[in-house]
DNA sequence: TTAGGGTTAG
């Protein structure tokens, strides 16, 4: 019987017979291989491969006992390759392999996922009429499995002329293993109806996290009570099935139920532990996760892993929490798990939301390995950081070193372009998803959507959103928000109906999109309805952001009085961002009493962050009270909140021009200064005044009006007419909100100097052309 | 059996 020609490196031995065993009387040289193999197997028992190894080539001429023994033990233990190396040199000293020595390299070459290997090897025991065993049968399915060929596994599968459990659950793990819900259940069904078979610990286990990604909680609480009444979990198996029962309840974010099966459990291990504390991060429950991770390290270190690490960090990052980050960086060094690649990139991840620039650096610098998710741990971290020109330069760095982005280092770096409004940065990044095959992904589109919105390019957003194949609900929020920003409250609307129509349910955040949509459009009925239909129609209960939209829509839109009473009515007690809203209101529409008063309410909450103290003292400058304003910025530079100063900057043929208020240190500072005083004439001719209680400071008229002509917006846009073609749109990003007084100036400079300019700045577009806003105003 | 970096609003 000849062997079939192979292609790897297993060809050279294309012609090796196979002989029948031996047989005859027990010679002397019989009895010294039973003395031979009797060594050979003591060693490998004891783990001694290397003289096992020894032992073997000691063997004047090895039988397939001897070469099944030691391939056999290399096939569980790394150096995989040991055992194909073996197998061929048995070809080659024309030692027929038999139904022992097939399922051994079959598991190695599974092992390494080598898929050529495998195939010589089906072929020789196709050739010697064993492919049908059924442990060659399903070391090859498992091959098959690993090497993501379902189509060849299912065959060996079929061709089975008997099946036993082991082999049906080689199957359901293929299926498993690449989330193929709809074949691993009609699997299941199937192996219990034709084939007769009751599923074992191994059938759960495989079956169990399939669920948990489907968050199919009714068939995983239905193969709970199976395990229950097949007693699965009074069994040796007991921790791996309650482990997969509570991980899988944990991921369907049922944590009464995943807590029930861990306080039920005998024995835990430190995945059982890990899976909890997961489940708690998952659902949000970050004070209880770090509670139970507390928990496992008082029963001791043995449960420690990197795993449950990641998690604890992952707490220490939402939280904000560095200093006991820097405890569980410390745990891990004395652990010695700090050098796992999960662990270091958690820590990575876990300094860089802090915005702890050189800590992380210095601990990407002193890892060994790093992956993409090591890169993209930095780079999102300086992105959330609000370092966008950061993360560019470690995305080059990640390419220099041949470390390939991926769609969730993309996801990450897109916003990056959308935060510095540099279009051009936005289309390479563009360009690149597609050339990598990437562009077809719904996050990156959901990405490139809010890029192009907040570039001022919603033309280009649409057009990606009509090209999607598939669009998730983030998709639909994201398109209703960047018409919201562009003061586009009819698109918005017809989108959202829209959404609607095509069977899409609106969550919470649609409308969070769609009513401040309608507050950046003036919309003030409209969006009020679509407060009451949320609630109405969709059952969805209103949050404090809702409220602060509501507000918003409505001061925005000069009924001060009647969103005053509306915070009165309020069933939640209303937080500083909600009194916040009104407060900005009353500063457009210098309602000074109300700004008052509502500045007292911010004062007995405590002012969050530093816009607050920001609206409170401009509102006091507004009304002349420039003691009252001081006093009110030294209680935020007391109290320790720092300001950020107003900044705007503008692309010009890619590159990034900023600009503070006041600046002298570009290059074309004086171009850039005189083209203002030259604007201030042209533009005071045709009616413009300075609207001086933008200025924060007691000065004499003169200089507040000289204050306000040097602000960072203006800067830039006189910049962008010196540099840009007269038929080019100047596009300037700022910050913060643009302010008031600019508002006004730029629209006559649309009329002095012929130019369309559009302003992003902290909460929405403003096209300004022919002497008008787009915002009507309402900014 | 667990797990590290990711998109929308505020």
């Amino acid at each position: 019987m000849r062997l079939p020609r192979v292609h790897l490196r297993l060809a050279s031995t294309a012609a090796v017979r196979l002989h029948p065993p031996p047989s005859g009387a027990i010679s002397h040289e019989v009895r010294d291989k039973k003395e031979w193999q009797l060594e050979l197997e003591q060693h490998i028992a004891r783990g001694q491969l290397a003289i096992a190894r020894q032992v073997f080539d000691r063997i004047p001429s090895p039988d397939a006992r001897a070469y099944n023994a030691l391939i056999r033990a290399y096939s569980w233990r790394a150096p995989f390759h040991a055992a194909i190396d073996l197998y061929r040199s048995m070809l080659h000293s024309r030692v027929p392999p038999n139904k022992y020595t097939f399922p051994f390299v079959l598991k190695a070459c599974s092992t390494l996922a080598d898929l050529r290997c495998g195939r010589a090897v089906h072929g020789h025991a196709a050739a010697a009429g064993l492919h049908t065993d059924m442990f060659v049968s399903t070391a090859l399915i498992d091959l098959y499995i690993r090497c993501a060929r379902f189509g060849p596994a299912a065959n060996v599968f079929a061709q089975m002329p008997m099946r036993d459990v082991v082999a049906w659950n080689a199957m359901l793990a293929g299926y498993a293993q690449h989330g193929m819900y709809q074949h691993a259940i009609a699997h299941l069904l199937d192996m219990q109806g034709h084939g007769c078979l009751r599923p074992n610990a191994s059938t759960i286990v495989s079956l169990l996290p399939l669920l948990a990604q489907h968050e199919a909680l009714s068939q995983g609480t239905s193969i709970h009570a199976y395990c229950l009444r097949a007693c699965l979990d009074q069994k040796e198996e007991q921790v791996l099935v309650g482990t997969a029962l509570l991980d899988m309840y944990a991921k369907c974010k049922h944590l009464v139920y995943a807590c029930r099966v861990f306080y039920a459990m005998p024995v835990r291990n430190e995945v059982t532990w890990s899976a909890l504390i997961g489940g708690f991060v998952l659902c949000d429950k970050m004070v209880q996760a770090f509670s139970l991770f507390k928990d496992m390290l008082a029963q001791g270190l043995c449960f420690l892993s990197p795993t449950s690490v990641a998690s604890a960090l992952r707490v220490c990052a939402s939280l904000s929490d560095v200093r006991m980050g820097t405890q569980l960086h410390a745990l891990l060094a004395k652990s010695g798990i700090h050098t796992d690649l999960t662990a270091g990139n958690s820590l990575l991840s876990m300094y860089a939301k802090a915005g702890l620039i050189n800590e992380t650096m210095a601990l990407f610098d002193e890892m060994a390995v790093k992956d993409t998710v090591s890169y993209g741990a930095l780079l999102s971290g300086y992105v959330q950081n609000g370092k966008a020109e950061e993360a560019f330069l470690v995305f080059k760095k990640m390419q220099a070193c041949n470390v390939e982005p991926d769609v969730a280092t993309m996801v990450s770096l897109i916003p990056a372009c959308s935060h510095l409004a540099a279009l051009q940065h936005g289309r390479c990044s563009h360009g690149s998803v597609i050339i990598r095959g990437l562009a077809i992904e719904t996050s990156i589109c959901n990405a490139l959507i809010d890029m192009y919105a907040k570039c001022g390019r919603i033309d280009l957003s649409r057009q990606v959103f009509d090209k999607m194949a598939a669009r998730d609900i983030v998709s639909w929020n994201t398109m209703i928000a960047g018409y919201g920003i562009h003061g586009l409250g009819k698109e918005a609307t017809t989108l959202f109906l829209g959404m609607k129509n095509q069977g899409f349910a609106p969550d919470d955040v649609t409308f969070i999109c769609l009513i401040s949509a309608c507050s950046h459009s003036g919309l003030v009925t409209e969006g009020k309805h679509w407060f009451n239909m949320m609630t109405q129609k969709h059952g969805i209960p209103p949050r404090m952001e809702h409220y602060i939209c509501m507000v918003d829509l409505l001061a925005r839109g000069g009924f001060l009085d009647e969103a005053y009473q509306f915070i009165q009515s309020m069933p939640l007690k209303a937080d500083v961002r909600v009194w916040g809203a009104l407060l900005g209101a009353c500063r457009i529409h210098k309602n000074i009493d109300l700004g008052k008063q509502v500045s007292r309410m911010i004062q007995k909450l405590g002012p969050e962050g530093t816009g607050n103290f920001v609206l409170l003292s401009n509102i006091f400058s507004a009304a002349g009270r420039f003691n009252e304003a001081a006093e009110v910025r030294v209680i935020q530079k007391v109290k320790g909140f720092k300001k950020s100063p107003g900044c705007s900057w503008i692309e010009i043929n890619g590159s990034l021009h900023a600009f503070v208020g006041g600046d002298q240190s570009h290059p074309r500072s004086p171009d850039i200064y005189q083209e203002l005083d030259n604007i201030l004439i042209d533009i005071k001719k045709l009616g413009y005044q300075a609207d001086t209680s933008f200025v924060l400071q007691d000065l004499e008229e003169e200089e507040k009006e000289k204050a306000l002509l040097y602000h960072s917006e203006k800067l830039a846009i006189a910049f962008g007419i010196l540099s840009l073609g007269e038929d080019k749109t100047i596009f300037v990003t700022k910050n913060l909100r643009v302010c008031g007084d600019c508002h006004t100036a730029i629209k006559y400079m649309t009329l002095v100097r012929k130019r369309a300019i559009i302003v992003r700045d902290a909460n929405r577009f403003h096209h300004f052309k022919n002497g008008k806003c787009s915002c009507g105003d309402f900014w």
